[in-house]
DNA sequence: GTGGTCTAGACCACG
DNA sequence: GTGGTCTAGACCACC
């Protein structure tokens, strides 16, 4: 497995960030349905982390119906993952850039400053993610 | 006064929030340098809120230096703060879109769709925006 | 731990000597960065003091980025901590004592008698430290 | 009375300044055991102070005895004051530099170092007040 | 266990 | 009236 990335420098709980991972893994076909998910102890040791906050993790994962516990055996990916956790990314995302946008409006941004970082910021995005491919 | 919609929905800290739309009102204009801010009290009954929480939000934004206490008379303006309030608030966007779109990326969202979202929202928020004026 | 000499007959707030005394722990090498500092509950034990007031003093010296919280663990001493207390350290000293002497000079006090009372006060300190050694 | 240097900058109370600029005036030999000192209005409009503000300052300073008030004609320099003020004066500039070399001590510093703030503070206080004469 | 947020209410200094 | 400090105690998230 390839999660990383982790450390610090960010402000979100580690366990949420976990779950993103794993969800990110799920969504990317890294981890497909019926794989086995990782370890919590495993994936503790190797991210350097409490068990209990892997363990927190996959709970969460668990009550959202993206994994679930296989007796005897470890946590495996659930049947119809694959397309809820896109669904709930783009759901996610849609909602976070309209906020900022409404924000920027209702603070009497200029909408051309706006708009110039929208154009900026996805620029940037595509630059240095083609430098990487 | 502008300040509202806080109450629900978002996650910060309300003091923090209750910082930003300060923030937002020099920037935008509402509040200019030299005049004084809504007062501790009046502010924490309009938003029902306790006084502690918005003085918690005068405190940080005082030690940031925009605005400063006058004693006895309330809380200024301080003199650079306008151009100082915009940088802040074009970064706080700005971080907010960038962070929306690399998690987009990163969890393999289709650029065609990232792009399309961002297309959409901000056509929407003009519409809706047209519509008022 | 070595903080103590609060209680009474200063004029600062409790929470600004409390910030205080921890700079100089830093400043003097009883807390080294990576070191936990004592926690807020345990802090205020000890010194009589609410929980909330040593929570201000520690919010304060994060804000300085001297400390930075572990989630979960308590409030560490800050990579480059030291060298930025000492400095904090000898400004603060030094703008007392000039502070001091500008209003003895502004109260038209003999400079005879200015100079008298440094050298004695100096002497007597040195004294009573070497009288404990 | 040129008594001024008000304004701000500082973060001691205007009225304990106030007070200040009396006593030294005294202590220096301006107002005179009898001198009738300005009135609170004239001094209120002359420093651009709330009346009140002013009013406080002679309050404390009757309070210590240092002025007194005549029916109808203001308030008064009084008999023993001008040693009066110069012996108060004495104490708090000791009290502090006696205060400020401890904590100096207390938190490790350097006695080289403390030495040489002191005796560098007293070069320049010596020398800035030397230029101006 | 840890720190962080929020509320409620008291008291003080200042103008 | 204003802001600032402090206390008391509740609740939360994290490890």
């Amino acid at each position: 497995m390839i999660l990383l990335d982790l450390n610090s420098g960010e402000e979100r709980p580690i366990y949420a960030r976990i779950a993103d991972q794993l969800k990110f893994a799920v969504a990317g076909g890294a981890l497909r349905p019926g794989d086995l998910a990782p370890s919590v102890r495993e994936l503790a040791k190797q991210l350097l982390v409490n068990p209990n906050t892997v363990a927190r993790a996959y709970r969460d994962l668990q009550s959202e119906g993206l994994f679930e516990p296989v007796r005897g055996m470890g946590i495996q990916v659930a049947e119809g993952a694959v397309e809820r956790c896109r669904q709930s990314r783009r759901e996610m995302i849609r909602a976070r850039i309209r906020r900022a946008i409404e924000e920027a409006r209702e603070s009497r941004m200029e909408p051309s400053e706006i708009e110039a970082i929208l154009r900026d910021e996805w620029a940037k995005a595509n630059q240095s993610t083609n430098g990487k491919a």
